[in-house]
DNA sequence: CCCTTATTGAAAACGATTTTCAATTTCAAT
DNA sequence: ATTGAAATTGAAAATCGTTTTCAATAAGGG
């Protein structure tokens, strides 16, 4: 454990919003001026590989970067809004258990009123192996093995 | 209707998949090979903006693009294999009607009897204006009307 | 303490995308 | 066809988030 990491870890403690490597760099900056930037992208690095902290890919070329709660896991449902690029969690099983069905209405309606939220798109992905690469994986075990 | 223009669109309408700018380049190249790869940027861009194309943000750095097919409206499902980083769209509707609840599990057996996909994260995002953004708006358009 | 190894910060490199700018193309009006 | 103004182009340079390089520093087990 470093002073870098100390300070990385102490930011992202601070509350659980999603923030870009720039934005955490400067909140350290203040308390620890010898911090650079560059650890602080191979801090976040390391927490994302160690699976303690989330990085989420927004479309405006910044990865934001977030503690993990031990709440998520496998699965991940988010508001995000396209105006100020706020990113909210949400509980999917909630909406979606709100909405009388699965289609965009119900759903609208439900966000509508748990969160005040005026959806304009979902996105639902689905993140794996596809067959070809399941068979393929599959084929260079049995090679292995041999 | 320019030449770069008619080579991108002709290149997409080939067929569905995502693809690169450069790859997108790339394949105009051996018909076209005094388009430049700025002009299929800014033709991309250009098509993106007028609805004509989808542009999808994977987690790599490179942006994909694909021609709308008018099916997709609002809503949007895809699975996308985390080792080839192929994208497949996919009916969602026949996904979660397939699982028997909105559950992890079922919607993991569902996908792997439909698609053959191995399941591994699902992602849910609501994109529009959240509580702030849209309370800041109406207050903006209240101000307009004086 | 010392020594090996891991980690650091600054600067340079990187890669996808955007901007700049002078040259070319488009297309509507002639 | 011909013009000419406005839009578009390609190449090169610029941008920007992120990564790599590398010499200097810190960590922490012996």
């Amino acid at each position: 454990m470093t002073v870098p990491r100390q300070a990385v870890l102490e930011v992202l403690s601070a509350d659980d919003r999603y923030r870009s490597a720039e934005e955490i760099f400067f909140q350290l900056h203040e308390q620890y001026p010898a911090v650079g930037l560059t650890s602080v992208y191979r801090t976040l690095t390391l927490l994302a590989q160690m699976g303690l902290v989330e990085r989420f890919d927004m479309g405006d070329g910044k990865a934001r970067f977030r503690l993990r709660t031990g709440a998520e896991e496998g699965s991940s449902c988010r508001l995000i809004c396209t105006n100020c690029m706020k990113v909210e969690p949400c509980d999917q099983e909630a909406v979606e258990d709100q909405a009388a069905s699965g289609s965009m209405d119900d759903v609208t309606r439900s966000l509508e009123t748990e969160y005040g939220f005026q959806l304009r798109r979902r996105v639902v992905e689905y993140y794996g192996l596809c067959v070809d690469c399941r068979r393929r994986n599959e084929e260079k075990r049995s090679q292995e093995e041999n």
